[in-house]
DNA sequence: AGCGGAACCTGTCGGC
DNA sequence: TGCCGACAGGTTCCGC
């Protein structure tokens, strides 16, 4: 499900209503892909803790907390933060209640279980444990360190794209998106691509990136922000999803193709 | 090292 | 209606 726009746009929610909240009590309703493994282990070093801060790092969402401690999410294909009152019932998909005082309740909600809850000592300890590439969106993305990280591979560039440990928050959609803007097939090997082509993939990420954060994500099936309400980006999509669709530049047919078992769009005529 | 494929888990949708 | 396969926004592990 989400990627570094979605991920950007749950961290903005979770920031206007859960920091300065202290974590008074915490439920877990399933425990697979917790760390610390035993619910105990867990829950007992975040009760009584104060959020002080949400950032994202690539499509993590970390939490400091007061006394010193990191929780570090990852929502993965269909993990969601939801702030709600209080419930009286967990929905089937919750997984974890996080209550914030008495008038304020903080749903980790994952219908395929595949997201991740961890707790970190800090936030050196989680960036010593995770190989994170740049931020896109950082002054540290530059069409060399590119060139340099992608030129002598010879892996077709959308997989490389989607490489967490060069560069960090672009997933599927965004993916294909970028390439098609940039004309650039999604087959062609890194070794392959130019300098400009290095050049215009900068630029591009950074625009759509940016476009997507600024409609709060893409909501294909089931992404939601914290308040539940979908993202607007999925109505800007020019190639995702979109077989049954003509090429927006040449009304050419929009192919669907297979790469590291995930789909791939592209116009076969713009890009090469 | 770098690459491709399978595994993790559940839900939905389309075809027969 | 029921069954079966394909597919879903991600990461990690394993073998070559």
């Amino acid at each position: 499900m989400p990627e570094l726009p979605e991920v950007e746009t749950v961290v903005r929610g979770l920031q206007s209503t859960v920091v300065s909240r202290p974590i008074t009590a915490v439920q877990v309703f399933r425990d697979t892909n917790i760390r610390p493994l035993s619910s105990d282990a867990f829950i007992e070093p975040l009760e009584g803790r104060i959020i002080r801060s949400v950032i994202r790092r690539a499509k993590y969402i970390l939490f400091e907390l007061e006394p010193e401690l990191l929780l570090v999410g990852h929502l993965r294909m269909t993990g969601k933060f939801i702030a709600t009152l209080p419930l009286k019932q967990p929905h089937k998909h919750h997984r974890v209640w996080f209550h914030l005082g008495e008038d304020l309740l903080m749903v980790f909600q994952d219908s395929r279980c595949l997201g991740t809850l961890e707790l970190y000592e800090s936030l050196e300890a989680f960036e010593a444990v995770k190989p994170l590439g740049v931020e896109p969106l950082s002054e540290n993305l530059t069409s060399d360190y590119l060139e340099k990280s992608f030129g002598s591979r010879s892996a077709p560039i959308k997989n490389l794209l989607m490489d967490q440990t060069r560069v960090a928050g672009i997933g599927n959609i965004y993916a294909s998106e970028i390439l098609f803007a940039t004309g650039i097939a999604p087959t062609r090997p890194g070794n392959k691509l130019k300098t400009q082509d290095y050049k215009n993939l900068v630029q591009v990420t950074q625009q759509i990136l940016n476009e997507a954060i600024k409609k709060n994500g893409t909501s294909i099936s089931d992404f939601r922000r914290v308040d539940e309400q979908t993202g607007e980006f999925q109505n800007f999509l020019k190639v995702y999803g979109k077989t049954d669709k003509p090429c927006p530049r040449c009304s050419g047919d929009i192919k669907r193709i297979v790469q590291q078992q995930r789909s791939s769009f592209y116009c076969p005529s713009c890009q090469r």
